[in-house]
Formats: C-alpha cells, sequence, structure tokens
DNA sequence: CACATTTGTATGCGTTTGCATGTAATAGCA
DNA sequence: TGCTATTACATGCAAACGCATACAAATGTG
C-alpha cells in the first residue's frame, strides 16, 4: 500500500519539477508543451496518422480540447485531417511537412534542454533503471 | 544525451496514463487534482502555512492561476488568506479545518485508487527505486 | 431489415488558464 | 536618506479548457 503510493508522489513531484523547467525553455515559445506533445506523438505513429481518439489516449487534454487543438494546429499548417477511408465517423490526423519539420527542430531542442537540465542528475545505469521502471509501471496499466 | 531524455520521456509518459485514470476517480469529483495538489501541498507544510509564490514553486499552474484558484477555494471555505505580519506585500495560505478535512479524506480515497491501480505493477524494491530515483532527479534540479 | 445502442468527433457554454501589467511593500545602493 | 530595482500578489483580458450534448456513422439485436 505504502511503497506504491510514495512511489506514485516521488515521480509525480519529479515530473512538476522537470516540467516547470522546460515549460521555460526558448523554444516553447512557439507551441506549448502540449501542443508539442501532439506533434511529437504523431511523429512516433509508424503510419504518420492517428485518428482523434487514438491520439487522445496519449495526452492528459480532454477530447474536445483535442479536437479544438487540431483546429488551431491545422489554420496553423502544422496539421492535417482527412477522413478516414474506412470510417466515416473517424478523423485522421497526420504531420504536415511544415509540422514535422517544427516537431524535428523542437525535439532537437528539447533533447538538448533535458540533457541540460539533468544530464548529470544520475548515472547512466540509473537513468536506464528509471526509464525501465517508468515503461514497466506504465504499460501496467495499459494492459489493464 | 540519450539516456537521459529517453528516461524522461518513460518517467513523463508514465506520468500521463497514471494521471489519466487518476482523474478518472471519484474523489476528483468535488475538487480537481489540481485544486486537491495545492491542499496537498499546504497540508505537508509544518508550519501548516506558506506563501503564495513558495507554494506555487511546487506546482504547473502559474502564479495568477494560483492566486485566483485561492480565492475560489477561499469562497468554498477551503483555504484562509492572511498578510504575512513580517512583509506586508506577503500572503499567508492555510488550510481551514473543512479544508484539512477534505484533504485527508480525499487523500485515503486517492491512496486507495492510487494502490488499486498500479500496487501489482512493481515489487516493493523496484517502488523503493523508481522513489529513490525520482527523489534524486528532483532533487538535482532543486539544487541548481 | 428496422430500430436501439454504441462509437467518433464537433460545438455551445461557462470556467479556468496564462500573459501582460498594475500596485504596493521591501531591498539595495549611492 | 532618497531613489531605483526587485519582489509579492492581484487583475484585465483573450485564449484554452472541460463538461454536457448534438450529430452522424457504425454496430448490434429482435
Amino acid at each position: 500500500m505504502r511503497s506504491s503510493t510514495t512511489a506514485w508522489e516521488a515521480l509525480f513531484r519529479a515530473q512538476v519539477t522537470v516540467m516547470r523547467e522546460i515549460q521555460k525553455l526558448p523554444e516553447f515559445k512557439a507551441l506549448s508543451t502540449r501542443e508539442y506533445d501532439v506533434l511529437f506523438n504523431l511523429s512516433r505513429c509508424e503510419s504518420g496518422t492517428s485518428r482523434l481518439s487514438d491520439l487522445n489516449q496519449y495526452l492528459l487534454i480532454s477530447q474536445p480540447s483535442l479536437s479544438r487543438m487540431a483546429d488551431r494546429l491545422e489554420s496553423k499548417g502544422l496539421l492535417a485531417r482527412r477522413q478516414d477511408p474506412t470510417d466515416q465517423r473517424a478523423v485522421l490526423f497526420s504531420l504536415t511537412d511544415e509540422g514535422a519539420a517544427l516537431q524535428k527542430s523542437m525535439g532537437r531542442e528539447h533533447i538538448k534542454g533535458i540533457h541540460a537540465l539533468i544530464g548529470t542528475a544520475l548515472s547512466s545505469e540509473e537513468f536506464a533503471t528509471l526509464q525501465e521502471l517508468s515503461t514497466k509501471l506504465r504499460q501496467h496499466i495499459e494492459a489493464s
């Protein structure tokens, strides 16, 4: 009972602390971290496209918020919407060339920023362990 | 370069996944997770009070947002504002009895929910390691 | 095959948020 | 001491958010 909740609290506090610093980084003047996260997740789809509802699974924002955020990203020319040919209800999102390029450049800066921020906080082995345990935790929930 | 950023991504994704589930828990119908977080942080102050700016250090929301959230929590009778006698600019927040009681009851439900959600995801040793590494990561940033 | 249910997305609307800025108190300095 | 800079919080305002709901397409059911 105790170990899982204290571990969660520690993980959550670490996330808040890192996130506070990340939001200050200059690359997030153009796009908020939430918006970047949409581009990032889309860039990770091997098909290059994703339904709104599938994308929403990996984000903290609500479905209506994502729908409207997509409007904005679309009007900025970063994202393209098209109908799913196999399901007329569904919408498929994909990055435009411009969106993909912006994601890449923000991603590069983001990596630099993260490294500068936490690069020396833990050893390589510790980072690997943290990654492994975080992934295991996430997968446990996704599997249930 | 790589190990720190992939570990951060994994930690962040885990946080999103856990948080999505937490937000669905029934106890967060009364108060949002952000609002609960304010009560939680206040409950952890050994003095029982905290300046707005100090409290804000541990939260992701902006200072103006916290100021207005405090207005709402105050009007709900959960929080009390008073002036810092040693600094006329500053405001000291503290939980009212009602606020402390609500935090405790939400905290209890929260712990149950977390345990039900992730209790069996990792072993006790793994949770302890996750907690230790997360804390070390956070402290590295806070120290800089 | 009609009809109810479910699923996927969009929209109305009130609330919450952040940015820029205002105001007042303190600190720093010449 | 007087003046500037800084710090702490609040407020105006537009943007973004979530909830409830509407709508349309797909699925299930008799």
